[in-house]
DNA sequence: AGAGCCATGTAAGAGGTTACATGATTAG
DNA sequence: CTAATCATGTAACCTCTTACATGGCTCT
């Protein structure tokens, strides 16, 4: 129902599952800053963190808590729920179907996945490899139609999705360490 | 004022320099849909389409004009204005910042540059080979940091992202066929 | 007669950006 | 005393998506 694909609520989520304890929104809102990791791949402004929370109370993915601190305002403690932990993990074992979407979607995947359960981030490299390599067989795979001159245009886009792929792939190959699962190789970013 | 930095009012824009005699709304649709090159790389849904319309027209880009015909709803025939033109060709002449920027605004600028002037699609590809070469320096430049298992993960990121500019700096320097321009040359997609 | 194309839009809602409102506390 | 930090939000305003409304015309 919520949070269907919106990397930001997966995000913070995320922070929620490493933080037993729970986190205020002021707290949580830090991370989405510059200087912070996560902030160098995702900023929030607290206007959407709040609506965010907001958002994953209703969708029982996150509970919440009032604690008085005497003079501020109180502050509104979020748990992650045992819905919202089986959500996200859920979310962290899904590769990305598409090249563009590993800038944003799967570095917060990897980020988490390294930080909760590495196991979990070798596997998401994995499956994230097989996924990219299928699209990356898809390209191949369309007829080249070339000559006309409105589809050099096209062949040219072709070429781009698949430099951008390949590029991904090695670095995909690179992150799992040159090492274990050695009958696995992409096209070597040149023709196939 | 307007048509800051959206691809889809200068697409129209483009399409509209692309015919003297002008065009309406339905007639534009079809360029955007699937099977067209244009739709390729940016869909545009009539709602969405009509909008820019008036948006453009708001902003003087372009004029328009009703022509009876008869039954049907009587068509809002739009012409590409001096100004329209002048913030058109600004704006194809102007490189992206970003090597994500790529994918559609470049792509976008290259189309209509290569059909409505091909000297201009060449400068379009020498300067943006300019710009991603300045983001790779910088890339390349930044303190690595390394050791501490935070700066791992930005680690990554760093060379996500010199990846994913080298192949389009590969790209680039395909599109202007190998020949003319001899002495440049990015790294060759590996250290620098 | 019915399907689908021509041709224009509107309406509803999701989602994001930017800026501001509030008010106490702590540091210089 | 002033400024920044803590801590929560609201309000206004864009943009984009999706779906539908309207109604004549053309083809089979």
């Amino acid at each position: 129902m919520a949070a269907q694909e919106r990397p930001a609520e997966f995000a913070i989520l995320g922070l929620l599952a490493l933080e037993d304890a729970g986190s205020h929104g002021y707290d949580l809102a830090r991370a989405f800053a510059g200087g912070e990791p996560l902030g160098e791949i995702l900023r929030l402004e607290p206007g959407m963190l709040y609506h965010h929370l907001k958002r994953l109370e209703r969708a029982d993915c996150v509970s919440q808590s009032t604690t008085q601190t005497g003079g501020r305002p109180p502050r509104q403690i979020y748990r992650i729920s045992e819905t919202g932990r089986t959500r996200l993990f859920n979310w962290l074992q899904s590769p990305v179907e598409h090249t563009r979407e590993i800038r944003l979607d799967f570095l917060v995947k990897l980020y988490f996945a390294q930080r909760l359960e590495p196991a979990l981030a070798r596997r998401l490299i994995s499956t994230q490899l097989d996924t990219l390599l299928e699209v990356r067989a898809a390209l191949s795979n369309r007829p080249s139609t070339a000559e006309a001159p409105a589809d050099r245009f096209l062949e040219s886009v072709r070429e781009l999705r698949m430099t951008q792929t390949d590029a991904a792939i090695n670095w995909l190959e690179s992150l799992h360490g040159p090492g274990p699962d050695p009958e696995r190789s992409a096209t070597p970013s040149g023709m196939p």
